[in-house]
DNA sequence: AGCACGCCGACT
DNA sequence: GTCGGCGTGCTC
């Protein structure tokens, strides 16, 4: 006897078959199972979301019958699919496209036999004695934070300064979760895949008693192989604790217990293309939906979950304001502990060993020395001289550094020579021909690059519009910085007697694998006094010799249109502040220069401080007043075509059939004229968007989906035709 | 999204 | 005379 299937396949929202698609199957099979399904002339991979409502309507000829489900594959649960659904929803996707993103792409190549033998390779219980290492004593204020983490079962805000020991937090509560429930398993977020291997060795290590490959990673830097092996641990409980990136908050983990979101602000938790979801609002979200599941089921527990961060989201920040979320804080930098073993390298901590635990340990006298943060300098650019970049009195604390052997980093959020080439006679500029865009001048292979479709070319000999010879670069990025830094140290020496070495880190030089770890391997020897780089280097790097760190022109994020620049920008400084003077014997003397011209922003007042609550509660106050995030709520839907008034028309046209309709929810909210995106043109395609704006979550929710269908069908008309694409952003990190 | 079919320009 | 450009339409 056969039955009826609804599949949900990966389409995209816009695409008609958004819904899940009816199939037959000979065998009745759970929700949850995944099969392989014929659509159209292709066979796919699908996911069994349950049974038709109404399987009369859909005439027998139309439906055809799955190819077969995955053996040996146990279901995904039903608080996955939740978690798909709510996905789906909230952030206007189809159910099929969240749902088979967060699968493993190999699942689909992947053939019966190949899977099975996957699977059979028998799980051996390698867990060993919990091994009783040597950790270092928790300072009182981690201590503190843990308890009360432990008696509240409320989401939580580990708000730590840098160096205050949020990590080993993490490990403690990862740990006692673990211990407490030899089925329990942990997910672990970071913003960045380079940051996971330090992270991955020290989860490691501290989890080794459990067996083998009980932590796995899991984000788009592993191998299509190892991406399935993970899934597939973390899928069938073999793996206890997952180390991963945004991608991981929608792993299948059947007994999740707590989720952890380091460096909870970072931008990069949100998915900037396909469905475009917050995985750190989709991390307290599944927590909670977690534990309901086990209430549900009769299970005891909870799932919790920690955000952690120094400089937190406004919107997690004022949810610990409201009580949504208990904040634990801590305040003070972990004392480093130093040795006085002179086989160690100078600085370098290393673990103190409990007596107990190993009482050969060759242990020097242990000096405690307290570690302060970084005084901050601004520099007042407005009283410098004309056009330099770099203030004089900056030049003389870094060449002051350079002669005690100490290092400076020094940032600036530019890449390239100079962002733009000009022809002072004619007016010509470097522009993009592709985009509304001007290419960077990048002088070490003497190209114009844009940086937004890649278009790349040679510099021009001569003005390509009037033919003079005269081009020159305006403005500076991190390459001209690094030369202009070699010339104005050029008479400095080392203690050693060598000439100064400067180094160079952002995108452009770390372009190939292995690139980053060796060049951050060079500045931890000591071989570099001066490093320049854009902001890829202030985070999560741990630079104990650094005592200097400089911001050459953070001006930008001041007034910015962007809403969100100036917390960015906050945080950004306090995170490159953060890694002066971790090494104790340094912090008192370590440094953070600001050069800027507004120097009595409140911005800076703050930062000065190292007082993000400050910061925080003036951004809040602006905030509220505007109806902006957190108080208010928003979505963007962007447009593609050929011509920018076809994109805006589009938009202007479903709006105005939106409203016209009296959609749901529409009483409460605004949408605005549809506007050119700030790059208006990239790689050839116009670029519009417009605003969408409520009070209400909830009303602004059934609003878009409401919108939908109203959408689709204004495609459809004649004089919409020619758009390319589509896609709604709903919480939008920019504006 | 894929992947067809389908109708107009430069090539062995 | 064919190869191939991407416009249009469909997939349970």
């Amino acid at each position: 006897m056969s039955c009826w299937l609804d599949v949900v396949v990966a389409a995209p929202a816009h695409s008609a078959i958004a819904g899940p698609l009816t199939y037959r199957s000979e065998t009745p099979l759970e929700p949850g199972t995944l099969v392989r399904v014929p659509l159209g002339r292709r066979e796919v991979l699908g996911v069994v979301w349950g049974s038709p409502a109404d399987s009369g309507e859909l005439l027998e000829s139309q439906t055809r019958s799955i190819a077969g489900p995955l053996e040996g594959l146990a279901p995904l649960s039903a608080t996955w699919r939740g978690l798909v659904s709510f996905t789906a929803g909230y952030y206007q996707r189809s159910f099929g496209e969240v749902a088979l993103a967060a699968l493993p792409p190999q699942l689909r190549e992947l053939s019966a036999v190949q899977l099975a033998r996957r699977l059979k390779r028998p799980v051996a219980d390698t867990s060993g004695p919990r091994n009783t290492t040597e950790l270092i004593a928790l300072s009182s204020q981690q201590t503190r934070a843990l308890a009360a983490f432990h008696a509240d079962n409320r989401a939580a805000l580990l708000f730590g300064a840098t160096g205050s020991g949020k990590t080993e937090v993490y490990l403690r509560a990862a740990a006692k979760m673990l211990d407490e429930n030899p089925e329990a398993q942990v997910l672990v977020m970071v913003p960045e895949i380079n940051l996971t291997p330090q992270l991955q060795a020290r989860f490691e290590e501290r989890f080794a008693y459990l067996g083998k490959e009980r932590v796995v990673p899991l984000h788009s830097g592993l191998t299509p192989a190892q991406r399935l092996k993970s899934w597939l641990a973390a899928h069938s409980g073999q793996a206890r604790l997952v180390l991963g990136t945004r991608m991981a908050v929608l792993a299948s983990l059947p007994h999740l217990r707590l989720i952890v979101v380091d460096e909870e602000h970072d931008p990069s938790y949100k998915q900037q293309e396909g469905a475009r979801y917050s995985a750190r609002d989709l991390a307290v979200y599944r927590a909670r939906l977690e534990t309901d599941d086990m209430a549900r089921a009769g299970l005891k527990g909870s799932c919790r979950v920690m955000l952690g961060s120094a400089t937190p989201s406004l919107e997690s920040w004022q949810a610990t304001v409201t009580g949504k979320y208990q904040r634990l804080t801590m305040e003070d930098r972990a004392p480093t502990l130093v040795t006085a073993c002179t086989s160690l390298p100078p600085g370098e901590a290393v673990r103190l060993q409990s007596s107990e635990a190993s009482p050969a340990a060759p242990l020097a006298s242990v000096i405690q020395a307290p570690a302060g943060l970084p005084q901050v300098r601004g520099v007042d650019m407005n009283h410098q001289p004309k056009h330099c970049v770099i203030a004089p009195p900056l030049v003389e604390a870094i060449a002051k550094r350079i002669g005690r052997g100490e290092q400076s980093l020094i940032f600036l959020n530019r890449r390239g020579y100079a962002p733009v080439l000009a022809c002072h006679d004619c007016g010509w500029k470097s522009e993009c021909p592709h985009c509304s865009a001007y290419r960077v001048f990048h002088k070490i292979d003497r190209t114009l690059r844009c940086h937004h479709c890649g278009f790349t070319e040679r510099v021009p000999r001569a003005c390509p519009s009037c033919g003079n010879v005269d081009i020159a670069p305006v403005g500076r990025g991190t390459e001209r910085l690094e030369e202009h830094l070699a010339e104005l140290l050029a008479g400095i020496s080392r203690p050693d007697g060598n000439p100064v070495r400067i180094a160079r880190i952002d995108a452009d030089t770390t372009r190939l694998k292995g690139a980053l770890e060796s060049q951050l391997a060079s500045v931890h020897s000591g071989e570099i006094d001066v490093l320049v780089g854009t902001q890829m280097i202030a985070k999560g790097h741990d630079f104990r010799h650094i005592t200097l760190v400089a911001a050459i022109n953070p001006d930008g994020a001041l007034f910015s249109s962007d809403f969100r620049a100036p917390e960015r920008l906050f945080g950004l400084l306090m995170q490159a502040g953060g890694r002066a003077g971790r090494d104790a014997r340094h912090s008192e003397a370590s440094e953070m220069w600001v050069q800027t011209f507004h120097p009595t922003h409140p911005l800076f007042a703050a930062l000065k401080q190292h007082d993000y609550p400050k910061f925080a509660a003036q951004q809040l106050e602006e905030r509220e007043a505007a109806g902006m995030s957190p108080f208010g709520f928003s979505a963007l839907i962007r447009a593609e075509a050929k011509a920018q008034d076809v994109a805006q028309g589009f938009l202007n046209a479903a709006s105005n059939a939106a409203m016209q309709a009296q959609l749901e929810g529409h009483a409460q909210v605004t949408t605005y004229p549809a506007v050119p995106m700030t790059i208006q043109r990239v790689a050839n395609i116009e670029r519009a968007q417009m605003l969408v704006e409520s009070p209400s979550r909830v009303a602004l929710q059934r609003f878009l989906a409401a919108w939908q269908p109203v959408l689709f069908e204004t495609r459809k008309q004649s004089e919409h035709k020619t758009l390319v694409r589509w896609a709604i952003d709903v919480d939008p990190l920019a504006i």
